[in-house]
DNA sequence: GCCGTCTATCGATGAGTGTCAATATCGATT
DNA sequence: AATCGATATTGACACTCATCGATAGACGGC
């Protein structure tokens, strides 16, 4: 499949909120915009929001590959493609210990997404 | 274009945050996160993000589709379009006032998906 | 009524993407 | 080193979607 890198949304370039101040009346540039809609696009599938949310709810905010393909339904190549997408957008780290790679929650990753939909 | 309807943001089927509570170690279902996809989708696109934000920086949070199609530089039905997206996934609303169609802010939409994304 | 303008819809098209089966890769164990 | 289990990659396919040109509909002015 061809893909984009999708932005980290570490990245500064998802730096500026969505709505910013009134006062200032400036809006989201093209390049921004392209930037936050990658990281917003990583968000937009169902399975990838399950995921997040089975690793986010998992011990230590981490779980492993095997424990993920049961409960979202899907091929294990699927899961890791998800995955793969959940992590180079910087939602999700991955960790290999042994035979099995370990995903973890990213520390503000969803809380950066969600100041930028507010404006701080 | 097929299109599935997008899932309005104030209805409850969004209610439940994609980070609960780690204490309940409850996770998202499948049709909370079908619909939550769904919303996220209709921010997933960098013209809607842009339309949104000069909504969002225009007087009165309003705007007159024939004052989005030059900064945003995409065809008239394209930008009708997303347009119709964005209202039906609850972001803007419509109101014609004569020859013009406006399009203004939905208060508070963009901080309940920003809500659900850190769990509240 | 007839135009001109603004907006929405239709149809088509090319790009993107979610999914799986098959296969490759890597690590551990025997 | 041979095998087995876990994960990632590849290739293919169907489906979705962003975009535009053409067209239709709605409204105001003449």
């Amino acid at each position: 499949m061809t893909m984009l890198p999708l932005t980290d949304v570490s990245a500064p370039t998802c730096a500026t909120p969505l709505v910013r101040d009134p006062l200032v009346r400036d809006t989201l540039g093209a390049d921004e915009a392209v930037a936050l809609a990658h990281t917003m696009k990583a968000l937009a599938d169902p399975a990838r929001l399950r995921l997040l949310s089975i690793v986010a709810a998992s011990e230590g905010a981490e779980a492993c590959v095997c424990d993920l393909i049961e409960p979202v339904g899907l091929s294990q190549p699927t899961v890791s493609h998800h995955l793969k997408v959940l992590t180079e957008a910087g939602f999700l780290t991955r960790s290999k210990r042994g035979t099995w790679a370990y995903y973890g929650l990213v520390p503000d990753a969803l809380d950066r997404v969600s100041r930028l939909l507010i404006g701080s």
